[in-house]
DNA sequence: TATTATACTGTACATATATTCAGTATTTTT
DNA sequence: AAAAATACTGAATATATGTACAGTATAATA
């Protein structure tokens, strides 16, 4: 994406606003009349320079068929389910284990995530995670030591500290000197990763 | 607002799908098409049927002039600024003390809210509030004992538990026993409550 | 039973709108 | 120094689009 300039900047402003404002996309004189252009071709080439530019993308024949790429609060947000962190039973994204959902833009934690999950009980205290929090889970098997994982063994979920012993042992540790380690002899023992923490959210 | 028709819901829907493609609002032609309707007159008259019922609002006369009210995922999503919590001096809403902001729905957190503090230190580790964790905090100087407070006394700024020992004493108190509790006598000290904590935001 | 709302087809038309062409001038890039 | 991009005014035009009018038919309401 190259460099945009100042005016197309305020063009780019001005589309932003006026979605905003209005729901719809604004024509060309709409954006004359905001920013003070004469002429429609004003309008019209900063709209062009903008589509080149990546920022914008135009439908050829449609009236106000402006779309802002990236916009920055565009209608990215979905909708996230809260699953509650159930004593037995994997996390799945079945309707019965959806509590809620929170509407939340698609890029609000630093990695992309799938669900939140409501834990229960005061082993990750110490990681500052408390009962009723909601963690932003990801799902992935892809997880290193030190992340917090969300795992599964036979039908026990919980929330806890990874780390890799060697390539038979896992142990996972709670955050929370109450609570003992869980060691996973991964000969004996089937261990299921449902995926890895990458944000919280508390609601008080 | 009425109750709406299985065809009239037909058609909202086909608009909200069609503005989330396409980032602009369907024409009449365009909703006959989705819809297999063979006049615009059809689109029509469920337009002026959904605008009384108000879940639209129509500009006149305006190609592609349809909003939805209330749109599940509309525009309420707004940008909040996150404010470091400096040593010294209040966490205003000056431009040089915000850091970024965050695009957040407005009903986020159970209570509205003003900004994210950026929380230093420790003093409320039991509390579950970890270094570099965004406070929701919600501007008011409306607060009960146990609420977890933004104070400031003179230029320095924390976030501690509010208790408020008697008419003259108010004491602040982590949640870390590392920490000691601070005692304010309001007779001789001034103390400010810039707001309090209604959630918390952690992005690994 | 009369009236209103719903749910369409089909035609027509004024105007809202995108878009092209012809210029002018300044700045940036090659 | 030439070429390309930027930043406009002004006029012209094809068409995209809203919207009104004329019908038909069924279901809901008063």
């Amino acid at each position: 994406m190259k460099e945009i300039t100042s005016q197309q900047q305020r063009v780019l402003d001005c589309i932003q606003i006026y979605i905003k404002k209005t729901g719809f996309p604004p024509t060309r004189a709409d954006i004359c009349r905001e920013l003070g252009f004469k002429s429609p071709n004003s309008a019209e080439t900063h709209l062009r320079a903008l589509e080149k530019k990546g920022f914008i993308s135009i439908e050829s024949g449609a009236s106000r068929g402006i779309s802002v790429i990236n916009g920055e609060s565009p209608n990215d947000s979905n909708e996230y389910p809260i699953i509650g962190l159930v004593a037995a039973g994997s996390p799945t994204l079945a309707q019965e284990n959806i509590e809620k959902t929170i509407s939340c833009p698609e890029s609000f934690f630093d990695s992309d995530f799938d669900y939140f999950l409501k834990v229960k009980g005061l082993s990750m205290k110490d990681a500052g995670i408390m009962e009723d929090d909601l963690i932003a889970v990801k799902k992935t098997t892809d997880v290193r030591n030190g992340d917090i994982v969300i795992a599964r063994i036979d039908d026990e979920v919980t929330v806890k500290y990874f780390n890799r012993k060697n390539s038979k042992v896992v142990e996972l540790e709670p955050a929370n000197e109450d609570f003992e380690n869980i060691v996973v002899d991964l000969e004996h023992e089937q261990l299921h990763i449902e995926g890895k923490s990458v944000g919280l959210l508390r609601r008080n």
